[in-house]
DNA sequence: TTATCATTGTGTTATGATGACACAATGATA
DNA sequence: TATCATTGTGTCATCATAACACAATGATAA
C-alpha cells in the first residue's frame, strides 16, 4: 500500500475500524523515511472540465472537516514526475495524464505538524517524532483530465474525492488555497501554447463546447467568429460531418483533434493570441 | 560559517591547511540536517551582461577539476527564496537580486554521494553516513544581475569563482548543464515579459548596447529601428541627453529605466514581441 | 584642415493578425 | 407551420510587425 499525504487529514473514527490501520500508520510515522525522500512533497490540481465548469478534484478529510489537494511523496529512487503520476493515477484511475510542473511552495510554516499530531491523537496512535512533523517543501503539479474517463477514487480510509467547480472552491488547508490559485494563473498563461483542449475533452466535441472551456479558464467572454478562426488557423481541427443529437435549435459539428498537425503546432508554439 | 554545496567538491590539498577545516566538515557531514532541510537543494544561475556577452557565473572545484553552479541548501526555517537570495550574496556581494523560480530537476541520479564520498577521503575526514550521501532534489533559480557591480567570490576554500561567456561553458557536474540550458531557455520565454535590462545593465546604458543585450539572450539578430520602435512603445525608457564618450564614430545616447512607467508596464505583462 | 567611414538616429510602406460586427441556415419545439 | 435560440460564415477597420533607406555625427585618417 502506498501512502498518499491525505490519509493523514483523514477520517477519524472510520480509521479505526480497519484492520491493521494503526499499525500502518506508525509504520509510517516511524519508517517512512526510508521510503520517501524527506522534506519535499508533490500536490496536484487536477482540472476537468463538465457541463461547462471548469472543475477540480479534491480529497476530503472528514477527520479535519476540510479539504485539500491530493498530494504524495517522492519515493527515494523514483523521478519526481513520476510520483505526480503515481497519484494522479491513484485519484482518477488514469494513465498517460497531461502534467505540468508549475511552481514551489516553500513558506517555513508549511508543516503538518499540528494536523497530523492531531491525527495521530484521535486515532490513538502515539508517536514522539517523526520525519511527518517536519516542514515539508511542495512542488505543485496541475493536470488535466478527460473528465468523463475519471472515476474519483476516495482512499480506503473514506475520505471523500470529488469534483469541485472551480469558482466555488471550499477553504483548504495550508496553503493548498495558494497553490490552486496559481496553478490557475500558470494554465491561463499556458493556454496559447498548448492545446488544452486536447487533454479536458472527450475525443469529440463541438466548437461551442470548446470555445466554453476557453472562456471558462480565462474567465472572460470570447467573439464566436474570431474564435473559430484563430483554432481553425492552427490546423489542428478535423471537423467531422455528424452533428450533435438530441439538442434544441441549430445542431453543432462534431471536432477532432487531428494529432498528425497538432504534433506539429506544437514545436512552433501553437502561436495564437485569444 | 554558512555551508555551500560547492565545499564538497572543493579545492582539495589547500583545504587541509585551514584551521578547524575537518571538524568543519566532518560536523556538516553529520549534523547538518540539523539546521538544513533534507533532500532538497538549490542550484544558481547567475547571469550578467558585458562586453556584449552574456556570462553565467561559475565555481570551480579545484580538487574535482570541474566546475559547477553555485547552490546551496535550505535552512530549517528559512523560505526557498531566502535561501537562494543568501547563496547569491555569498557569490556576488549582492542584495535586491532579481531571482526567479523556474524548474525543480529531480532525476533519481541526483546524488553526489560519489563526489563526496571522494572528496572525505581525500580531506582525510571518515565519515560512514551521512545526510549529504542522499539524493537531492533541486530547484533552479536564475538571476540577473549588474556585471558591473559584482565581486565574483570564491569561498574560503579557494576555489575559483569565475564568470564564463554562455556560448563557451566547459562540461559541469552533474547535470547543472541541463539545469544551465533549461534556465536559459526560461530566461528567453520570459523576456517579453519582464525588463530583463533593468536588471543586467548598469543605470545608464545606450540603445545599441540593450539591443546587443536582447539578441545576445535570444541569439538571433533584430532589425535596429523596429527594436527601438518596441522599446520606447513600452514608455520604459528615459533618453538623457548625455552621449556615451570616447567612443568611435556617432557617439549613441545614454538611456536610463524609467522606474515609474516600468512598474506600472509590469502589470501589464509588458507585451511587446521582438 | 578636410575627407572618410562606421555607426547612430529616424520615418514610411506593405503585410498579416486581431477585433468588431450582421445575417442566413438549421431544426427542435410550440 | 411558425417560432426562435443557436450555429455557421465573411467583411472591414484597426493595430502590430517586418522590411527597408538615408541623413547626421564625430572620431580617425589623409
Amino acid at each position: 500500500m502506498s501512502f498518499i499525504k491525505i490519509y493523514f487529514y483523514s477520517a477519524g473514527r472510520t480509521l479505526l475500524l480497519l484492520m491493521g490501520f494503526k499499525e500502518e500508520i506508525a509504520e509510517h510515522f516511524l519508517n517512512g523515511h526510508q521510503k520517501y525522500l524527506r522534506n519535499i512533497s508533490v500536490d496536484c490540481i487536477i482540472f476537468g472540465f463538465h457541463e461547462n465548469e471548469l472543475k477540480v478534484l479534491l480529497l476530503n478529510a472528514k477527520y479535519a472537516g476540510q479539504w485539500a489537494l491530493p498530494g504524495g511523496f517522492i519515493e527515494k529512487e523514483e523521478h519526481m514526475d513520476e510520483a505526480a503520476k503515481r497519484i494522479l493515477k491513484q485519484r482518477t484511475g488514469l494513465d498517460d495524464i497531461f502534467l505540468q510542473q508549475f511552481h514551489v511552495f516553500s513558506t517555513p510554516d508549511r508543516s503538518t505538524k499540528k494536523i497530523n499530531t492531531q491525527f495521530l491523537k484521535t486515532t490513538g496512535v502515539s508517536i514522539k517524532d517523526s520525519w511527518m512533523f517536519e516542514r515539508f517543501i511542495s512542488v505543485g503539479y496541475w493536470a488535466l483530465v478527460d473528465f468523463t474517463k475519471v472515476k474519483p477514487v476516495a482512499d480506503v480510509f473514506s475520505a471523500a474525492c470529488e469534483w469541485f467547480n472551480i469558482h466555488t472552491i471550499p477553504e483548504l488547508i495550508l496553503d493548498h488555497n495558494d497553490i490552486l490559485q496559481k496553478a490557475l494563473e500558470n494554465l491561463r498563461a499556458q493556454l496559447n501554447y498548448h492545446p488544452i483542449g486536447y487533454n479536458l475533452l472527450p475525443e469529440k466535441f463541438t466548437m461551442p463546447e470548446l470555445q466554453k472551456l476557453y472562456e471558462t479558464i480565462l474567465d472572460r467572454n470570447l467573439d464566436r467568429r474570431n474564435f473559430q478562426r484563430k483554432i481553425f488557423g492552427t490546423g489542428i481541427l478535423k471537423k467531422l460531418e455528424e452533428t450533435k443529437k438530441g439538442v434544441a435549435h441549430k445542431a453543432p459539428y462534431y471536432h477532432k483533434f487531428d494529432l498528425r498537425k497538432y504534433q506539429k503546432a506544437l514545436k512552433g508554439g501553437m502561436g495564437f493570441e485569444l
